[in-house]
Formats: C-alpha cells, structure tokens, sequence
DNA sequence: TATAACTGACTGACTGGTCAGTTTAGAATC
DNA sequence: GATTCTAAACTGACCAGTCAGTCAGTTATA
C-alpha cells in the first residue's frame, strides 16, 4: 500500500496550469522553471519529481490544450445525428471553442512555430487537423447526399471550409478592429454555401 | 571623407542573409549570434558594428522579408488596369509568392509567434494584412462595377479570400500529403466565387 | 597616417537540471 | 492511541554550461 494518497495527477495538473498561464503571458522560451514553480506553488525540485524537463512539460501541455478538441471531433465524428444536425453542433460548437482558445492563441501560436522544429509537435497538430477535416467531409458527404448540396469533391470542400475557418482567426488576430470574428466565419461559410447549392 | 569606400549596405545584407537563413533552419532562438557569424563569412565583432542587437537584426529581417510583398500591393494599387486584370496578376503571383516563401515559413511562424510578445512585429504584420485585404475589396468592388460580382458587402468578400488563402497556407503547411497548395487556392477561390457571380 | 572596418577572447548574467537533505502522511507495532 | 518507521513528496542552494554583448587591439585603405 501507498503510504500517502496519491497526489500526482493533482500535482501535475498543477504545474500544467500555471505553465500554460506562464507560457501564454511570456512565450514558451521566456518562460523560466522558476517562474512555473512559483506559481504552481511548488518549488523547482517538485517540477523535476513530476516531469522530466521542460520539454516534457511543452509536450504535456500541447496534449492538454488540443486533447479535449480532438476528443469533441471524434465523438461528432461516431455521432448517428444527419449532416444538418452536426453542421449545426460543429458551427456552434467552434464559434465557441475560438472564443475560450483566445487566451491561449499566444501559446498555440508558440505551438505552431515549435512544430517546424519538433516532429511530435507537428504530428499532434497534424492529427488535429485531419480529424477536423474528417468531420467537415463526413458532414458534407452528408449534404450532397441529402440533396442539399452538389459538388463531386467533398474532401475539397471540406478544406475550403477548415480554411476559411483557420484563415479568419488568423486575419483577425492581426487586424481585430475590422474583423467580428464570429460573425465573419458565419457569413463566410455562408458564401461558400452560396457556391455549393445545388 | 570615408577613408575605405562604404560598405555598410554590402555587409548588412550578407548578415541579414545569414541570419534568414539561420533563424529558418534552427529557429529565431535558437541561433546563436556566433552562428550568423560564420555563416555570413564575418566575426561577431562585425555583427555589432552593424547592429545594436540581436533584436536588431530580427526586426530589420521582418521588414527584408515582407516589404517586398507589402511594395508589390501597393504597386499594384495604384495600377490603373481593371479589376480582372489585377485580379489576374495577383492570383499568379500569389501562387508563385506562396512557393517562394516555402523554405521561410518556419521563420515567417516565428514572426507570428513573436508577434504577441512585440508590439512592432504585430504592427508590421497587420500593416501587411490591412494591405493586403484593401488590395482584394478594390478587386472585387471593380468586379462590382463591372457586373461581374454580385454582393453588397466587398469587404466581407476581401475577408473571405484573404482567410482562404492564408487558411490553405496554414493546412497545407500541418497536412502536405493531402493539400495540393496552389492547386487548392485556386479551386476555393473558384469556388466562392460561383457564390459571388450575379 | 587617420580612421573605418574588423577580430575574437573575454565577461557576467542567466538558467536547466541535480541532489543531499528535510518534511510529512500514513502503516505497522506495541 | 502513542511511538516508530517508511517512502513519497518536497526543498532550494548549487553546478556546469551557455550566450549576448564588449572591448582592446589589429588591419586595410584612401
């Protein structure tokens, strides 16, 4: 038997809680060990007891931010609902998830350029992408089988979809005075519709 | 007088050249100002003598690297030719800027993630996005004009294009394999536009 | 021969990671 | 229920390495 209960899991939620503040505010480099222990409220050492290094913190945590994501997509994925249904979920759904990820755009930025240089980052951010072009597809798929839409490419307008989607975030991150990020996806997605009716 | 004919402009661009390639190899941090050093065939005393600072050298590479484009818009702004035309001439060459870029992506995402932390690369960074979509709604307001297009809103529409192009840039860039990047541009364009055609 | 251009050894601040030692929650024993 | 024991949990001073930036001295050229 243990002779104390097991406080790991809430030891490392923790220190991947005040990371991912940190990291966010200052950017992953900037970010000293010191400044985590600090506001983990734990002290160096305990870092080192928990994970093996920075690096395994950085990993930790892009699994963190982007798991609960991924898990959402699968689930829509397995989901028996029609295409309009899930196109309904999916809209709503993602208007909502860009507005919680804003805090941490910082930080996924971060993420992104590190993946030019880490392969298990660029394979995590890979994957998410796929699963949330899957999804588009299926849903699609759906559409020109319900005889609302007419293409004889889903795969290719699934990608115009995720592009308009991660394009406007992008456009508005650097340019939010002229861009209603929520509305534009909206409206965008809406044109594009305009172009796939049949 | 100069006793040695001047060189400064000579030397800052094999530095800037150096660093370009460097930052894009290993990353912004993780160059070591020695490593520009060697590469550009000068000591890092030299470096100095040309630079204050590290920061230095990354600013003035941001404005190498994107104030030829940001030249490009405005050139092509000020061109009288018609809205087709320049719609033309831009998609071309934004195609051909695209696989230009390639190999500096990797330093163009650590601008982005930089971006957040220094207020100068963001500005700089919207001032390239802010040319860009003027650029796109003057295209599509000519469009108008010339009852090609249809919509009461062009600069949603500058908004939809710019998020597709830079949206494929982005999936292409995590998912190579199943993007066919300017293959790709061209056919969501296409298909907006079917939304956008009276 | 004045000075712009250049060099590279050096410095000092910094930081990821270590480790010898301490504390503490609970188990075992009486 | 007090005492002892154990290992997990924790600490922070320290170390070895790193690197941006400096500067005293050198070289090349007009």
């Amino acid at each position: 038997m243990a002779p104390k209960s097991d406080v790991s899991e809430e030891r490392k939620s923790q220190i991947l809680e005040a990371a991912k503040q940190a990291f966010s505010e200052q950017g992953i480099h900037k970010t000293r060990m010191s400044d985590i222990a600090e506001s983990s409220g734990l002290s160096k050492g305990s870092l080192y007891w928990y994970f093996d290094s920075k690096d395994a913190i950085i990993l930790a945590l892009l699994d963190k931010v982007f798991e609960p994501e991924i898990q959402e997509m699968e689930a829509l994925l397995e989901d028996p609902r029609s295409a309009e249904e899930k196109l309904l979920i999916y809209a709503e759904r993602g208007g909502q998830d860009i507005i919680n990820m804003l805090r941490w755009m910082p930080l996924i930025y971060d993420f992104f350029a590190l993946a030019f240089r880490q392969k298990k980052i660029k394979e995590y951010i890979s994957h998410y992408y796929k699963k949330n072009l899957a999804l588009l597809e299926i849903l699609i798929q759906q559409g020109i089988d319900s005889g609302e839409f007419k293409t004889n490419n889903p795969q290719d307008a699934a990608i115009t979809i995720g592009s308009i989607i991660e394009g406007t975030v992008m456009l508005w991150m650097y340019d939010p005075e002229s861009i209603d990020i929520v509305q534009h996806i909206k409206s965008n997605i809406q044109l594009l519709l305009n172009g796939l009716r049949s």
